[in-house]
DNA sequence: TGTATTTTATTTGTCGACAAAAATTGCAGG
DNA sequence: CCTGCAATTTTTGTCGACAAATAAAATACA
């Protein structure tokens, strides 16, 4: 065996980390539906999986709470924030909109090092689309936005935008994992147009590229729905 | 004596409400500016203030941290946000977005009994604004909007318009406490006329009220903020 | 006197334990 | 067999205490 585990009791662990450890972990597992929406999230035995006190824990609840990716009833039992399909039309006004006003303001307020961070993220993505991998895709694609957003240098607006690619990322991931449709090319396209009228600081061309892309996306969205609403509609 | 006081040794508080009344405190005092940005939290100094542990208090402090009212370093002191007036626009930008999107939604979805409670609102800030307590029309201004954005049912835009509303909060009470300007008549007269075409369902008239009525407010606090920058500037 | 280093004090993160509330089970009576 | 109540178990909110990390104070040394 290694030197790893050896004489060692200690929690080989920061004092402050823990919190963050799980924070972390929890939230990859609901994004990634790993904890699908409804699943009870039990303290004590997230305690024991952590090797931690229900302390860290509960903080950590109560920052996903904050963030609405759980749901927790006073003395009652907590759990991962369900998915409101009967408003989605709210999700969809509200992500077109932050589409279009952060990609506006990156074409505005970018700097040359952004640029850089937001080819990146678009070659990612163009990987994950040729390699059909439609997780990936989802994943990178939400990066390569956010990137964009950051640009934008608007903390209230990225903090509104992040929100939604997350929940993006969840509703995505629901439909994706029965059925792994590969998104077509023309959004790598679009990327590569939008990226060029930021760099152009065109700001008019950027809101209405980002319209036209974040539309074809929610209708995107909707034909997976449609096809599926026949299916396994458990209200 | 009464019989409050007898044979009590019990809190006589309710569990799991300890924290909520924590965090509604705290959230006016930060908000009324009763502490001020930069003010240092201490957590023990609470917890003997509310007589209660330090545990829901800290509960209160995270919840708080989320919204980005304090600011909380590692192992080290948290202490009220302070308010970044260097960047200031990004600010403005969002709140003027705000305004327009959730007057226009308004208009597009609200209920006979939404535009009952926003009558309502606008009288309370006519009524501030008769008795000139600059102090009463800020809370009240932002009750009416805050009341036409859940007109609107986005909750992903009320949840941004809400903070935004909070921080201007603060941001107007720092300059209101030594300058009790009245805010013009005019405002009243808009508030009327945004009622109006929301209750007309007029989307595009409303975000053009919405905007306006916006701007002239951003205008008004930097008309403030030019006033006071060569007097108080502690950079 | 000023600066570096050790010592003390304060504050924060974590823990285990306990008590209240709810969920579950067991039981009695119809 | 079902229904309503009592007892038990499980889960959640709170507490006091302890230890790590930092800040402050004291001391040593140049």
């Amino acid at each position: 065996m290694s030197d790893s585990d050896t004489s060692n009791s200690m929690p080989e662990r920061k004092r402050g980390s823990g919190v963050k450890v799980v924070y972390d972990l929890l939230r990859d597992e609901i994004l990634d539906l790993v904890l699908p929406p409804g699943s009870p999230i039990d303290e004590v035995q997230l305690a024991e999986r952590f090797k931690m006190s229900r302390t860290p824990i509960r903080e950590a609840l109560v920052r996903l709470a904050g963030e609405g990716l759980i749901d927790t009833l006073p003395n009652r039992s907590t759990m991962v924030a369900n998915i409101d399909f009967l408003n989605l039309h709210t999700f969809f006004d509200a992500l077109v909109l932050m589409y279009r006003v952060t990609t506006r303001l990156a074409a505005q307020h970018h700097r040359p090092e952004d640029l850089e961070v937001i080819r990146a993220r678009q070659d990612e993505f163009a990987a994950a689309v040729r390699a059909q991998d439609a997780l990936a895709m989802i994943a990178t694609n939400a990066a390569f936005h956010s990137a964009i957003a950051e640009a934008g240098r608007n903390p209230y607006f990225t903090g509104l935008f992040n929100r939604l690619l997350d929940e993006g990322r969840r509703i995505l991931r629901l439909y994706y994992q029965s059925y792994d449709d590969r998104l077509p090319q023309r959004f790598v396209d679009e990327h590569e147009d939008m990226i060029a009228v930021i760099a152009a600081r065109d700001a008019e061309a950027a809101d209405r590229l980002a319209r036209t892309h974040a539309e074809q996306i929610v209708e995107q969205i909707q034909k997976l729905f449609a096809r599926n609403d026949r299916l396994d509609l458990v209200l």
